[in-house]
DNA sequence: GTGGTCTAGACCACT
DNA sequence: GTGGTCTAGACCACT
């Protein structure tokens, strides 16, 4: 489990760190019910304070992406489609993706050149759920 | 020039005001060269601080959106494609995107629906342009 | 006995499989001298670990709602009522109850609505205890 | 805004803020729209570390019944009926409620009496509200 | 002046 | 050994 963080961001740290994993699990590099590093450990493979891995597993448990367990650990919810299928995030979601793709027109992407980004993005999802491990 | 705050979300108000003068942009309901309020009456139509919506355009001035003349007050830029297309914003256009993608993997939405979501948008945004515009 | 958990939950396991317990009784599911499974079948049919349900049959021991013996195993104390009537439980009972109708006025529940639900609560429980009891 | 902790209690310091404030929500202490102490101020009062109450806080900003704002700090929600009313936490307030009663029901508490007292609870909120004051 | 984030370290609860 | 809570203090962002 390795993931890249930007200290300079103006996002969270402990945003990042649930936007990765999330991305994680999308390329299938976590799989359902795979574990995820101890909060500890975590911070310090990432150099960072464990209270920030601790607020962006709290973020990812409440959104129902991990199940959190105090002997076990973290692991990726193990129906994790259900989970978060039952949070009305879906509205917030469309209009996050609308703004989005308001930019990129506005900058005068080609409407196809966004389309093929969006295609290439998702098929790169789905090959790497296909043979994907267990983390 | 009408727009809807969401006051309970965690997006930072300004943030808002500078998402949604970009969707409306897009929507050609403001077209390159188009005036905006005054950022005083602006506030005064949000009921908001007059700080916020000073903060919001500073931000989309920033990003090449809109010019700021203290005499005509904020337009839309002239040139808002090469103004904006100059700016390094592309890599984390390109990373949100793939964060947003990743979440409706993750939620199992079905690739065709996302697609098709991507497409239905775009093509608002273009019809919208067709007609609206004078740049 | 069957009963289910809630894995999600913030309520830890021991503290549900407590609450259920209590439930039966109140539903006359297990009367009074009525034999709990043994702590290890339970964590088999629950899928949990074993101590889990030792720390649960642990609380309702010292709640007097259980009595445990090493050869007969856990069963609903004999005297329940008395052996739970002695713990100054009362005060805390009423502070739980209060901040939850507290949470129902603030949602704007109405107040026959919540009456209505109690005493339907409560009837339930004296019907199913009349006709199951042996105590 | 006076309000008595319990730093013995099992339940969580940040738990008891937010449960004593749903309460004086409920007893009209604190209307929609009124002002909650800073958190450095609450935390001085309440001989806390302010992190605590900024915890409590996002608690009650996540569950639609406060506003925070960074400049104006925390306000009950001007409509926290229909903002608490959204989440999907009836189901849980039901289990809640049932364990309470069962409780009662195993302790032998006479039917009327548990009603007795929730109507009395209830009344008591009623009455501070109609008065109410604006914190 | 307000809340938000991050670090640092202690101690506790659960399993 | 794991996560959870609380304290303490620094610095930043928003208004």
């Amino acid at each position: 489990m390795h993931l890249v963080l930007d200290l300079d961001s103006e996002v969270p740290i402990y945003q990042q760190i649930r936007d990765r994993v999330v991305e994680a699990i999308a390329d299938g590099l976590l799989a359902p019910g795979a574990s995820l590093p101890s909060t500890r450990q975590f911070a310090v493979d990432l150099a960072i304070n464990f209270h920030t891995v601790n607020k962006a597993y709290d973020l990812l448990r409440r959104e129902g992406i991990i199940r959190i367990n105090r002997k076990s650990g973290a692991v990726v919810h193990p129906d994790v489609r259900r989970a978060t299928a039952e949070l009305r995030v879906g509205v917030d979601w469309e209009q996050r993706l609308r703004t989005l793709l308001a930019e990129a027109v506005v900058r005068g992407v080609p409407e196809g050149e966004v389309l093929t980004y969006v295609r290439t993005t998702l098929e790169g999802f789905a090959k790497q759920s296909e043979g994907g491990g267990q983390g």
